[in-house]
DNA sequence: CTTTGGTATGTTATAACATAACATTAAATA
DNA sequence: TATTTAATGTTATGTTATAACATACCAAAG
């Protein structure tokens, strides 16, 4: 990798699927839209997916199994966020604020563990949807 | 079935398997475990566990994709529960107080959100493996 | 320049997780 | 008994993810 800034052909091909729309796809869904560019494989997208989330530039949402662009400018520097994902249309908050990073500091120190990884996903309805 | 607190065969005999042991189960290591009872399909067992986290039984770990049974009376009446996931011993504590729900019921009022489900998982290293 | 080593990419095969569709059995109830 | 409901069995298939190996590319060292 030349810098953390740039990124590859495939990991550009990739964030600029992610990017056209806020709404999580799966690998496969991305692979799908990318075969006009030339993929052909899922670990071209896998390994793309890898970078992208490693550099903050993309999340991974364990209960759908499915990526999102992040809309921050960067969730790195605080400890978690919290995505809020509506069933109906399929629209996700991304909520990184102070009430999360201190819930999420307040549970390791009750449960005396060194967090990692955190995952905070809530499913149900939206208030767009829930007027509509 | 019967009613919520009696189990079918097959449910029972999902259930002993994740009550063994605090550690989580993939759906096919409990089709393996249970080959010696007759199971012979992963259907036979997501059956048995949709049931079982129904009743609250059972919980499903996202992030792992696997099962663990509730260490809980019941999860139930609580606004959400947290699992906290060791990497190293594959331990999970459960934690399901009023830090829990007063995080997601403030975090759905500041989303104006209606959650049906909600998952809060934390991996990392917990305090006995961590002194080890 | 050319060798070498790192990074990115391509390809095939397979592992791991989950459900659709349909058949059969067993138990409840009319 | 006839009807129907819940539970179970079976086969096939769909979906998500990674292992293993091959190739292309490019920059720095010799
Ligand atoms: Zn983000
Ligand atoms: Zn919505
Ligand atoms: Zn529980
Ligand atoms: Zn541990």
């Amino acid at each position: 990798m030349t810098n953390n800034f740039e990124l590859s052909n495939n990991e550009r091909l990739v964030m600029d699927v992610l990017g056209r729309e806020n709404s999580p796809k799966s690998a496969y869904m991305i692979l799908d839209e990318l075969r006009g560019s030339g993929f052909r494989a899922p670990l071209q997208v896998y390994r793309a997916l890898e970078k992208l989330i490693g550099m903050g530039r993309v999340h991974r949402l364990e209960s759908l199994n499915a990526f999102i662009a992040c809309n921050h400018i960067s969730c790195e520097k605080t400890g978690g966020t919290a995505f809020v994902i509506c069933n109906r249309c399929e629209h996700v908050q991304e909520v990184c604020d102070d009430s999360v990073s201190l819930f999420l500091s307040g549970l390791a120190k009750k449960t005396k563990f060194k967090a990692s990884k955190t995952s905070i996903e809530l499913h149900g309805i939206c208030d767009a949807c829930e007027d509509a």
